[in-house]
RNA sequence: GGAGAGGUGGCAGAGUGGUAAUGCAGCGGAUUGCUAAUCCGUAGUCGCCUAAAAGCGGCUCCCGAGUUCGAGUCUCGGUCUCUCCGCCA
């Protein structure tokens, strides 16, 4: 969330940018500001009370200690109207502080200035396309249809044992599943990355600090027994290792990456946008998190970036960049780089990974800062992204690559396959 | 699941009702003729005052209530960790 001294600094300036995002922040920072003021006004006076009544405390003490019990009772009789009213106050300041921190869960983060203006997923920037769209038979098929073809993917029997999109990968899918885990895993490492198995689990304060709770509830499944949530992307459980801690400044940048299981509800996902894979409630994904100093943090995305597009050109998809609009922007998010790959079967753009700097907006939920040169305490800057998210990529692997022969197994998947084209 | 012990600053670690020891690390400074030693200072957070610092004050010993003029210390509730037992991949 946005730091109360930001918000109370630079009022107008967040409002103004809030609308970016088309979010109207006007009567909550308002709010916000008076607010402010009333909890600062009613602590410098209960912290004023408070000084007195620890100096007469002092000076009852002195007086047991000298034997002077009649000034000690003086005095003792004397705390009691104080006490009554210091801790008025003090109720006064923490009700302040609620309402102030309710008010800016609320709020989502102010845009980066690189954000442009736009209503809706229509409205992203094209900044970059990588590639020729493939060019296939007019009877070439859908990965939904391909994967029964092949015997990859059991989408019926994964209603079956589950429900709608918990998909079963059998033989070379499921080979094929193991393969881009150790593919990226192997990559992220190559590129500085360290490799984290974090827990699928996650605890309330947890998913709060990155901004999944409160609010979006309705995202995540939740385990009532035991008040815990399964991770929608390893984003929560990885980003919130440094939850409370307080960091030196040659820790950073911290660069880590994890393949897990994602889970999500998707509740209010309907139509064809969720036929075969691409819209699950399991996938797979590796994530790449990392933590830097706020200086460093745009040049951070910028490399992060250009790493998944690496990972792109050696899995031989055409992809294209995306900066998201304001009104596309996830809740947490400052900047966004969406990249998509070219669907030939399907004939559509498929979201394979989203790159994204919070700022500072996460790690202030996380309290997660690092001391700098100076010896300031600063928060840190959190950015994370998929790299990448299997669904989509083998939907896209699958069809853009039906040949006579096969599927063919793009040259840097082999290794790790064990086969080169997957065949009937 | 049962029994017991514990949670103190970035880390380690004392502290049985009256201003939170000490060590290490980091940072700042002093001194010294050599990859070093020694000494001094230095926790976080909120508020007041500041142009900024300095300064002053409050809070913080896992969290929340309570007792008390005064709580790290006593009481109650919660939570987490560790040890032993039970169960178990």
């Amino acid at each position: 969330m946005l730091q109360l001294s930001y918000v109370r600094e630079h009022k107008n300036e967040i409002i103004d940018r809030l609308k970016i995002r088309n979010f109207d922040g006007e009567k909550v920072i308002n709010e916000i500001v008076e607010r402010d003021e009333v909890r600062r006004q009613s602590q410098t006076e209960a912290d004023a009370q408070q000084a007195e009544l620890n100096k007469m405390s002092k000076e009852i003490g002195a007086a047991f200690k000298s034997g002077d019990r009649q000034k000690a009772e003086k005095l003792k009789a004397k705390t009691g109207e104080l006490k009554t009213s210091t801790k008025e106050l003090f109720e006064r300041v923490s009700k302040a502080e609620r309402q102030i921190n309710n008010l800016l869960l609320s709020i989502p983060n102010v845009p980066n200035a690189q954000v442009p203006a736009g209503k809706s997923d229509e409205d992203n920037e094209v900044i970059e396309e990588f590639g020729q769209k493939p060019e296939l038979t007019t009877d070439a098929k859908p990965h939904w249809d391909l994967a029964k073809e092949y015997d990859i993917i059991d989408f019926e029997r994964g209603v079956k044992v589950t429900g709608a999109g918990f998909p079963i990968y059998t033989g070379k899918g499921a080979r094929l599943q193991r393969a881009l885990i150790s593919f990226f895993l192997d990559e992220a490492e190559r590129a500085g990355y360290k490799e984290i198995v974090p827990p699928l689990l996650v605890n309330e304060s947890t998913g709060i600090a990155t901004g999944q709770l409160p609010d979006k509830e309705g995202q995540m499944y939740h385990v009532q027994e035991e008040d815990l949530y399964l991770i929608p992307t390893a984003e929560v459980p990885i980003t919130n290792i440094y939850r409370d801690e307080l960091l030196k400044k040659e820790d950073l940048p911290v660069k880590m990456c994890g393949y897990t299981p994602c889970f999500r509800r998707e509740a209010g996902s309907y139509g064809k946008d969720v036929r075969g894979l691409n819209r699950l409630h399991q996938f797979d994904k590796v994530e790449i998190v990392q933590i830097t100093r706020p200086e460093d943090s745009n040049t951070t995305l910028n490399n992060m970036v250009e790493y998944v597009k690496s990972l792109l050109a050696k899995l031989e998809l055409n992809y294209r960049t995306l900066r998201l609009c304001g009104g596309d922007l996830g809740f947490t998010a400052a900047l966004t780089f969406d990249l998509e790959v070219y669907s030939a079967a399907q004939k559509r753009w498929l979201e394979v990974s989203s790159i994204s700097n919070f700022e500072t907006y996460q790690a202030n939920r996380l309290k997660c800062r690092f001391k700098d040169e100076n010896n300031k305490t600063r928060l840190v800057h959190t950015l994370n992204g998929s790299a990448l998210a299997f669904p989509r990529i083998l939907a896209a692997l699958i069809e853009n690559n039906q040949t006579e022969k096969g599927i063919k197994i793009p040259a840097a998947l082999v290794p790790y396959t064990g086969f080169e084209y997957i065949t009937k």
